[in-house]
DNA sequence: ACCTGAACACCGTTCAAGT
DNA sequence: ACCTGAACACCGTTCAAGT
C-alpha cells in the first residue's frame, strides 16, 4: 500500500530530511526533545514538520518503525530455534535492551502498546494518534502474542496472564531500570528474570 | 529540630497557602502541574514560592511528606501482625495503590527512591532537590529495608536482591498499571502478585 | 499542493523594585 | 526579610501569505 498518491518530490525530500533529523535529535536527547529543533536540524519550517508529522508519536513511530520490525522479526527467528519457555525469555531481554538503549523507542512502546503515558504531559492530538499510528504497537503486540501463547501451551507460563500484561510488566522493569540509572543490559537481565522466576523463593 | 529561625509572620501563611494550593492543584491535573496556577490559587507572587520551594520536587516533597509517613508507619503495624512473607506483599500493595491513586505521589517516590525521573524532562534544579529533599525517599526506604530484610530471613524472599530492587519494581509496576488506564487497586494487586510468585510455574 | 515563518498562548525562572 | 510582578527565554501549535 505504501504511498497511495505519489508525494511531490520537495515534500519527499523534507520527509526525508525530517526523519533524519529526528532520529538524530532524539538520539541526543531523547524522545521529548524540542520538535522546533528537529525543524531547525532539517532546515524545514516548523509548519512542514506538523504537514508530516501531525503529533509527535507520528514522528516517533516512523523514525523507529524499521527498528521495531526487526525486534518483531526477531521473535520467530529466536522461537524457531529454542523451546517456547526459553524463547519468550530471550526476546524479551532483546526488547528491554532495546528500549532501554535506543532513546525513544521505550517512550514510542509505551504510548503504542499500552495505549496511555505517551513522553511527557499533553493529550493534544491523542486522539488522531490513537488511530493511525499504531503500526509500532501491532508489530510488537503481535510478536509477544505468539511467544507467550506458545510458552503456556507448553506449560511454561501460567495461562492466567495475558500477553499485553507481560508487555507492560517489561515496560515497567525497563522504567526501573532506566531510574536506576543502569543502562547496560545486565541489570534489566537480571530484573527480567526477577519477573520470570519470581521473587519468593529461589 | 523543625525550624531553627521561626518564620516571619506573613511568610509562615503564605507557606501554608501555597501548600494547600499546591495540593488541590496537584489532584486536579497531576504532579506535572503549572506552578504559576499553584502562586496564582494561593495568591502569592510566583517569586514566593520559587523562595519557599526552590524545585518542584521540593514542593511535592512538602506537600506529601504526612501521606508517606503515614505509610511507612504502616509498615510496622503491618509487620506486627502478620509473618514476614505476607507483610511485604501487603505492605507494597497498599504502598502501589497510594502511588496508583494519589496523584503526585507516584512521581514524589520515583525520584525520592530510584534518584530519577522527577516529573517530565527538565534536570535544572535537581543537583540541589537531590541534597536536602530526601525526607520522602529515606522515610520509604527505611520502612522497605525492615520488610525485606525480616522477609529474607523468614526464606520468604530470595537472598539476591536488594530493597531498593524492589521498589524499583513495584514502582515499575504501577507505571504498568497507570499505562493500562486501571487505577482501582485489583490490578495493581494482580500485577504485583505476578512480580511475587513468578511468571513461570502456577 | 506544499512550504514558510511570524504570531499566539503558555510555561518555568530570575531579579530589580518595593514594603 | 520577605513579597511582588514584570521580564526573559523557551516551547508547541496554528495559520495567513507565499510559491
Amino acid at each position: 500500500m505504501a504511498q497511495v498518491k505519489p508525494m511531490r518530490a520537495d515534500a519527499r525530500r523534507n520527509r526525508e530530511r525530517l526523519l533524519r533529523a529526528a532520529a538524530g535529535v532524539f538520539a541526543e536527547h531523547g524522545a521529548g526533545a524540542s520538535l522546533d529543533d528537529i525543524a531547525r536540524r532539517a532546515e524545514v519550517g516548523t509548519g512542514t514538520l506538523y504537514r508530516h508529522f501531525p503529533t509527535r508519536q507520528a514522528l516517533l513511530e516512523a523514525v523507529y518503525l524499521e527498528s521495531v520490525e526487526a525486534i518483531a522479526a526477531r521473535a520467530d527467528t529466536i522461537a524457531a530455534a529454542r523451546p517456547p519457555g526459553a524463547a519468550l525469555v530471550v526476546w524479551l531481554g532483546e526488547l528491554a535492551v532495546g528500549m532501554l538503549q535506543v532513546r525513544g523507542l521505550k517512550a514510542l512502546l509505551g504510548t503504542a502498546v499500552t495505549g496511555a503515558e505517551a513522553v511527557a504531559g499533553r493529550a493534544d492530538g491523542a486522539d488522531r494518534a490513537d488511530r493511525a499510528d499504531r503500526a509500532c504497537g501491532d508489530c510488537v503486540r503481535g510478536a509477544a502474542e505468539r511467544l507467550v501463547r506458545a510458552a503456556q501451551e507448553a506449560g511454561a507460563v501460567r495461562g492466567d496472564v495475558a500477553p499485553i500484561d507481560v508487555l507492560r510488566l517489561v515496560h515497567g522493569v525497563v522504567t526501573a531500570c532506566e531510574s536506576a540509572g543502569e543502562t547496560d543490559g545486565t541489570a534489566v537481565r537480571r530484573y527480567l528474570s526477577l519477573l520470570m522466576e519470581g521473587l519468593t523463593r529461589a
